[in-house]
DNA sequence: CGCGCCATTGACTCTGGTCAACGCTAGTGG
DNA sequence: CCACTAGCGTTGACCAGAGTCAATGGCGCG
């Protein structure tokens, strides 16, 4: 059980000037992309680019939803708690993510950085008074919240219906194509996360993922390597997950 | 692993005379509630009441989604495939929830009546056409949305966390809460579903579904009933859920 | 009445969990 | 520069919770 400091959090604004949403490497991924420049404009001058550290927490379940962020380098990890310290994690967050999406009052989740991070900060207040008068990006809100819950059900298949083979399989897989889709893919695929998340993402332990990564690598399906593992045999890793 | 035959869908439309949203029982449970009076007018016109036999599709997984559904009464069940025939069903739709909120292309998932079921089908077209005209109701599903992915993200825990019996504890406490929520709430909690059902739900099988009602039963936590289940001791009960 | 479906129960198996040891690497301090 | 330590990952031996397979029971329906 992995758990972060609180006051480890280390919150760096930058400035203004630093933060053009034209020069955004993470604007097409994100919702902002409904925006045109004009509006755009005013969006931008809501907003706070805010750096997190890696290990750092962005914010705690039950926390009030004072911000909303916009993820535009970095990882997160989205993860429940239960009182006894068992946890699951629900997600892996990548730029053009969205933190916060549901517009809540309180945070359903704990979220923190796995790696050095930059996202886009909004109070909700403001995010929500310009939700009002731009419909355009409501929309765009509705439908990644709703592409969010497919995700979600989709993990649900994989944590109720899985062997742990498929599991560690389909994570791969699907890691590997959202860094495709960010434009960050590659042959080697980047593990940020540790052992432990990755077991808590997919309702395992520590040591039946390493087994079973072990496994992957003897059946020539991918290698271990240093902070990821590369596939050797996409089509096989693919029938791997029985879908 | 049971399955519904394609073509037992009887789906019988009622007159428009007797579709009156100011008299509907789930117009409090749903998004409908966002409209004032004659926006609801405009809105009643576009839908129109359809009534479903109990066992038979609203619709599957991939098909287009060309109508959206407002459950006015009855319960569905939803849920996905793999293509060796292992199942997870993903949730149990009750009156003012709504089928197709997300707006996607194509349904991500299947759903079919449980019981006989009543439900407001609007095409997604002229739906998705008021919501541009009425972002109060697009807020309202917006706000849909974001609770059923933080309910996707409990129920994760559930499958990735917790034992067989929390689960089942979980299971039958949550569907007393919505029964309550929806005014439907009694000591005797309705299972409509099979226990292959709740067993696909909870990512179990049959036999441990069964043997662990069994051992809640004898341990003076709950009575099995036909059809159904009683509630003894409901501060033990959420003890046992673990949270 | 008898058939069929669903639920329950029992006996046994097996996948994944637990407990424990070990190794590697990075960071620290002498 | 190297010894020491701490944390993470790997591996092994064993265990247990849930799955599998099979038989039985109960209820509704023809």
């Amino acid at each position: 059980m992995l758990l972060v400091m609180p006051g480890a959090q280390r919150e760096c604004q930058s400035h203004h000037a630093t933060h053009v949403c034209a020069d955004c490497s993470a604007r097409s991924l994100s919702v902002c992309s409904a925006l045109p420049l004009d509006e755009m404009e005013e969006f931008e001058r809501l907003s706070r680019v805010v750096n997190f550290d890696a290990r750092s927490a962005l914010f705690t379940e039950r926390d009030p939803v004072d911000f909303v962020y916009n993820i535009t380098q970095g990882m997160a990890r989205l993860y429940k708690l239960l009182p006894d310290g068992r946890r699951q994690v629900v997600g892996f967050a990548l730029p053009g993510d969205f933190l916060g999406l549901a517009l809540e009052d309180s945070f359903s989740i704990s979220a923190d950085a796995l790696t050095p991070m930059t996202a886009c900060r909004f109070s909700r207040k403001s995010f929500s008074a310009f939700l009002d008068t731009n419909p355009r990006l409501l929309r765009k809100l509705h439908e990644r919240v709703g592409h969010e819950l497919t995700l979600a059900q989709d993990q649900m298949v994989v944590l109720g219906q899985r062997t742990a083979e498929e599991r560690v399989a389909s994570f791969v897989l699907n890691l590997s194509r959202r860094y495709e889709a960010i434009g960050q893919g590659s042959a080697t695929i980047p593990l940020p996360m540790s052992r432990q998340d990755i077991a808590d993402y997919l309702g395992l332990t520590i040591e039946t993922v390493s087994r079973t990564f072990t496994r992957l690598a003897k059946s020539k399906h991918l290698v271990v390597v240093p902070g990821g593992v590369r596939l050797l045999n996409l089509p096989a890793v693919q029938q791997l997950t029985g879908c």
